[in-house]
DNA sequence: CCTTTAATGATAACAATTTATCATTTATAT
DNA sequence: ATATAAATGATAAATTGTTATCATTAAAGG
């Protein structure tokens, strides 16, 4: 017996997220999956991206103040860049963030995991 | 003629604050409060940190995916540790991250500010 | 001590986001 | 090709967080 079937909406719903340049908030992803497929409707994608969350495939991204976001699930350790032009965010690979799993900083606090947001200017918005 | 005036509702809510080990959430701050001033009501806290706000006395703080949070204005820029143990937020002096505003990152963006949270355990739950 | 009116507390109203409902469509095993 | 039930789209309803309303209370200047 099958459970989960393989639709045409789930498809440009993943393609979405997969092809994107950073995390994506539910509207866009709404948006650029409706430009593949017409009439996509907005409830669909709230499902498939509780799925995908339950299938490992799709993680949240949230940064200060801002709705939720997905993107593709293994890319690793990361962080992101919001610009402040814009408004896009972007996947970064580096990290320069001096605090490894396991420093105790002066107060007692032991340090498990960081959060980093880096904001400013992406390349297309750098001249405006 | 006076415009605002001092209120012991006004008074408790901006100790709460003041005296925090960091930021905190609304209900945060209506439920210390209160222990000062039973029965202050859920607007009142509201409406002063409005306030509050528009005088400069207070900021926001963001992390993410979390509820806003309020706290003294004024004590430079820092970070934030947030406690998985207790889910206690506390202000950090120390700012590992080694990006300062101008920085032109690989791919282009240029950095102008930046968000950071650290995650972890507090002195208080190291032990539990 | 009065008077004026800003502030309060309770609660209704809003706004924004996410989930539930349900008739219809459609993927898929036979 | 057909039957079955998962998935969809439209929309109502539920959540969560914040603001507006309004009768009552209480700062604070005279």
């Amino acid at each position: 017996m099958s459970r989960v079937r393989r639709t045409k909406q789930r498809e440009a719903i993943l393609n979405t997220i997969l092809s994107a340049e950073g995390p994506l908030a539910v509207g866009q992803i709404h948006e650029r999956a409706s430009d593949e497929l017409p009439g996509l409707g907005i409830a669909t994608v709230y499902r498939a991206l509780n799925l995908l969350l339950e299938e490992g495939k799709v993680v949240v991204v949230s940064l200060p103040g801002e709705e939720r976001r997905y993107e593709a699930a293994g890319i690793g350790h990361h962080h992101h860049f919001r610009c402040s032009g814009c408004g896009g965010v972007f996947d970064l690979e580096v990290c320069p963030v001096g605090v490894p799993r396991g420093t105790r900083l002066p107060g007692g606090y032991t340090v498990e995991e960081h959060h980093l947001t880096l904001y400013g200017r992406c390349p297309a918005c750098a001249r405006g």
